[in-house]
RNA sequence: GGGCGCGUGGUCUAGCGGUUAUGACGUCACCCUGACACGGUGAAGGUCGCCAGUUCAAAUCUGGCCGCGCCCA
């Protein structure tokens, strides 16, 4: 108590100065609301001690502290990477967001991983750049801008290209601050000062460069192919772009009447009648029986009766309907590959418009105009009209979708830009295999190889106004194409001056692909690009795996002549209460900035990586939001007592304080436990498994250094236990306290940069303190060892007054009966924490022989056995020494079969065998001691 | 249709040949204890999806089945 009083005071004048605290602020005296109330109830004077016994306000508020931490690093530039490292490089690229988006919980997700990653690298003295941008993210936001002007009033699709680029522009322009608000607010280490954007000039030029070096390579085509054609955003899309979605149809039967007049026809099944018009031929399975006779025979087309042949190709699949199918080859991939190999078949007419409304002569002039929807049903009203709709099924089969305006897709030839994928697919394949790549969590590489393999060529064009113009020339005299990273003033073959720029747009991945060597300055040999090229890790969600990763990886070998990184991380879906992924489009992210606003970044960050892992899918929301504030409440509370405890101008923890045989149990213990928690969050983040490390770190403040460590030397603190001890356990306190928060700075760096300016420190900054060696520390297994009993001890003193329901304020008198004579030293010598803890009265040590203590109840632990006074009114019941009884006894049943077991005896290791044997004489002997204390419990 | 992955107390999860199966949340009981009720202490709750097999030994390896998810067509 005088103790308490003579160093609180000082510890609230200790002021740090890199702190830039400006004074208590509002609801720093913490004495306000239910629980000041509570505490002020009458009969508890308050005053005679101090109201605040430390530095650090009562009450964690993590909006000031962040908002302060922030502006401080920003300010001091301390996330600023060096232009010119002297330390080996770990760089990472932040994947860029859409620039006119709003960031999701799944975005802080891997932003948070990125942090902990980088923040560790940067405190283990490597040159860290982490490098943010955004992404001009072509087609989704110009089909955003649409949708506004559509609102407005305004037809964007009418608007002159340049004032349509402008409007994307201008919403641009107006997001942009939005999203690095998001990003800044998370409190993420990114290097401001080397921000990009996708759009901006020098990704212009990184572009036209990677593409004219694909044409020169001749790995880029432009030709007429069949394409993913999204009919309501007017554009050619990716496959990648498109989703594919069990939906339930219709599936008629229709019959193709024979040419000839003769009666009958040949039955054809189809989801899409209304692309009959664009029929061209029957096909059948050419050893199909059904129809062998039907072959070569021609049918008429209903409706328009334009006459076709019926035809065989083996991929037909004669189960489908009636195993005969209409070949429609500008409207389907399939009927497309059937119609190639059958170079007699006429060339069809195209039947839609690019809105995919039915267009052409060969559409009867009633039904021209009409979207599909209306085409097939007045299609199939004409084809019932007209007898030759035999019957309808319903029909669940797979409908391509466009990621982005949920259109179906409308295979349609058209002529498009693509990228030969296979030649650069395989230095990639290679990395991988050779492991110059790693991918985690490991078991993703299976599904990445896969799809390497079946890689389909990318069409990269895009009939939109928003994104790098696709850097080609057409001369009009020659028709010749130019790929040229400046334009071409006149064309280099006629020297012809008339050029028609092509009226296209690349992807947005295009860019996108080129960004860990783009963002660093590429095709320019900058510092940048020289020092931190290749990149360390790429953290990014698994849903761009294909999108994006992949095609990084082909891009760094095929234009910066290495791998982008060494290790991508996959992070997973982060889930909503229903078990929905979250998403931007379905809108049931949380915005973060409202998350950090009412919680705090810290807390958000700290439930993003614990308890569910980084790499699983996985539910946020308040339960693991609570969980993340009651930690860093948990922790500030645990560093407020330290303060309060310490003494003033107590030397900074430059190393573990040393201690010998003289020393307290608990210190060498809680320092072991140190050891050994840093061991393992280091082993845990060189794999990548944040969540391992955030587990290893929360228990060990928790449940190690809070709920055991503190309670135990408390006593030793208040110099109950002498003078040595008390400044042995200060040193230990304050060098354990001070290292946990640098191991914690990555995952919630505001709150332990606020905690630990409140500690004694070498440094100015947390965010730049070097991150502690575990071998800084010796392991002592033994005080690990030692300590095990005393707490066991107190657990079962515990137990046994809440089984015997002791009212909190008595102080029963124990016995304890320790197992051997090591025991017998040890317990003596910490009986002192184990009365306190467990509260009892007295405590003695019973020998061997000794009776058991009349009217107590007890328990027996393998170190010991346990007694304690029953108060008089306790219920008389022995259950816990009875279940636990059996519970033995089952356990030693299962070991003495195995034990009778010869196999056993003969083929396990000797070691195993003998550890069995071990274990059974151990259960034999404590349940023969449970039985004697279940007689004596039965005499008294 | 093809491929990949996952099934562990009510929920989420660790463990991935020998453990008395880990932890978090939730539940129940007691408690405002000189850091913390966003807390403390104690307790209850699991035949590790099912069935075979391999093995002296299976939550862990293999096969089949059931259920769920994802990717690709």
């Amino acid at each position: 108590m005088e103790r308490l009083r003579r160093h609180a005071p000082g510890a609230r004048d200790r002021r740090f100065p890199p702190a830039p605290r400006s004074g208590p602020g509002p609801g720093d005296d913490g004495a306000r609301g239910g629980r000041g109330a509570r505490r002020d109830r009458p009969g508890r004077p308050r005053e005679g001690r101090p109201l605040s016994a430390t530095a650090l306000p009562p009450r964690f508020e993590p909006g000031p502290i962040e908002a302060r931490w922030q502006e401080a690093w920003q300010r001091l530039g301390t996330f600023r990477a060096p232009d010119r490292p002297s330390a080996p490089p770990f760089a990472l690229i932040l994947p860029p967001p859409n620039v006119t988006g709003i960031l999701t919980i799944g975005h802080m997700l891997g932003d948070t991983v990125m942090d902990v990653l980088v923040r560790r690298q940067r405190a283990r003295g490597r040159a860290a750049l982490w490098l943010p941008g955004t992404d001009h993210a072509g087609l989704s936001t110009q089909v955003e801008v649409r949708r506004r002007l559509q609102k407005e009033g305004v037809d964007f699709g009418a608007l002159p290209r340049e004032e349509a680029v402008a409007r994307v522009q201008a919403w641009k322009d107006e997001h942009e601050p939005r999203i690095r608000e998001q990003i800044r607010a998370g409190g993420f280490s990114v290097d401001w000062s080397r921000y990009r954007y996708t759009l901006d000039p020098a990704s212009a030029r990184a572009t036209r460069v990677a593409f004219v070096a694909l044409f020169d390579a001749g790995l880029l085509y432009r030709g007429e192919r069949m394409v993913n054609w999204d009919p309501r955003l007017e554009t050619a899309i990716s496959d990648l772009e498109v989703v594919h979605r069990e939906e339930e149809t219709e599936l008629l039967y229709v019959r193709y009447p024979w040419a000839d007049g003769s009666p009958g026809g040949i039955e054809v099944a189809t989801v899409r009648p209304e692309t009959i018009f664009g029929d061209v031929a029957v096909a059948v399975h050419p050893d199909d029986e059904r129809h062998r006779a039907e072959v070569g025979r021609s049918v008429r087309v209903p409706i328009v009766d334009r006459i076709v042949p019926v035809i065989t190709d083996p991929s037909v699949d004669p189960e489908f309907g009636a195993g005969a199918l209409k070949i429609t080859p500008r409207h389907d991939p399939v009927d497309r590959e059937i119609f190639l190999r059958h170079p007699d078949l006429a060339e069809p007419d195209e039947i839609f418009d690019p809105r995919a409304r039915l267009l052409g002569p060969g559409v009867p002039a009633e039904l021209r105009g009409l979207g599909r929807e209306e085409a097939r049903k007045r299609t199939t009203e004409r084809l019932a009209a007209d007898g030759l709709l035999l019957r309808r099924e319903r029909h669940r089969h797979s409908v391509a979708r466009s990621e982005r305006s949920d259109a179906v897709i409308e295979p349609r030839l058209s002529t498009q830009w693509f990228v030969r994928m296979r030649p650069l697919a395989e230095p990639v394949e290679q990395a991988v295999r050779r492991g110059e790549i790693r991918i985690w969590p490991e078991r993703w590489r299976r599904t990445f190889d896969r799809w390497m393999e079946e890689l389909q060529d990318w069409c990269i064009s895009r009939q939109i106004v928003w994104g790098h113009p696709v850097p080609v020339d057409y001369c009009r005299a020659c028709g010749r194409t130019i790929a040229s990273v400046e334009r071409p003033t006149e064309c280099p073959g006629c020297h012809g001056r008339e050029l028609a720029a092509d009226p296209d747009v690349l992807d947005t991945w295009f860019t996108s692909w080129l960004w860990p060597f783009a963002a660093l300055g590429w095709p320019e040999p900058t510092a940048d690009l020289a020092r931190y090229y290749p990149t360390s890790v790429l953290v990014t969600g698994r849903d761009i795996m294909f999108f994006w990763v992949a095609r990084m990886m082909m891009a760094g070998y095929r234009f910066a002549g290495a791998r982008p990184f060494s290790d991508v991380y996959l992070t997973g879906m982060v889930r909503d209460a229903e078990e929905r992924r979250m998403s931007k489009h379905l809108g049931n992210s949380p915005d973060p900035i409202a998350v950090i606003r009412e919680r705090g970044a810290d807390a958000m960050r700290f439930a993003l990586v614990f308890p569910n892992p980084t790499d699983d899918d996985g539910p946020f929301g308040t339960a693991s939001l609570d969980g993340g504030r009651n930690f860093l409440t948990k922790l500030w509370n645990l560093v407020r007592f330290t303060v309060g405890h310490l003494p003033d101008g107590l030397a900074p923890p430059r190393a573990p304080p040393s201690l010998g045989p003289g020393s307290l149990l608990e210190n060498r213990w809680i320092l072991a436990r140190y050891h050994r928690t840093a061991g393992s969050v280091d082993e845990a983040l060189e794999a990548f498994q944040v969540t391992r490390a955030a587990t290893d770190l929360h228990g060990f403040v928790w449940h190690d250094l809070a709920d055991r460590y503190v309670e135990i030397a408390k006593e030793a603190l208040a110099g109950r236990r002498g003078e040595p001890a008390r400044r042995e356990t200060e040193a230990t306190l304050a060098f354990v306290l001070e290292r946990t928060l640098r191991l914690l700075a990555p995952f919630v760096p505001h709150v332990t940069e606020e905690l630990w300016h409140a500690l004694p420190h070498d440094g100015e900054l947390l965010a730049t303190a070097p991150w502690p060696s575990a071998a800084e520390v010796a392991p002592d297994p033994s005080a690990e060892t030692a300590i095990a009993p005393v707490l066991e001890a107190i657990r079962l003193f515990r137990n046994l007054r809440a089984e015997e329901e002791v009212p909190l304020d008595a102080s029963p008198a124990a016995w304890i009966r320790p197992a051997g004579d090591d025991g017998a030293r040890l317990l003596a010598a910490e009986s002192a924490t184990i009365v306190r803890l467990a509260r009892l009265g007295r405590l003695e040590l019973l020998t061997p022989d000794a009776p058991a203590p009349p009217g107590s109840a007890s328990r027996v632990a393998p170190e010991a056995e346990c007694y304690l006074e029953r108060p008089a009114t306790s219920p008389r019941k022995v259950d816990a020494l009875a279940r636990e009884r059996e519970r033995l006894a089952s356990l030693l049943a299962k070991a003495r079969s195995r034990l009778g077991d010869d196999g056993f005896r003969h083929r396990a290791p000797p070691q195993v065998v003998e550890e069995a044997e071990a274990k059974a004489r151990e259960l034999e002997e404590r349940i023969g001691r449970i039985d004697r204390h279940l007689e004596e419990a039965a005499k008294a």
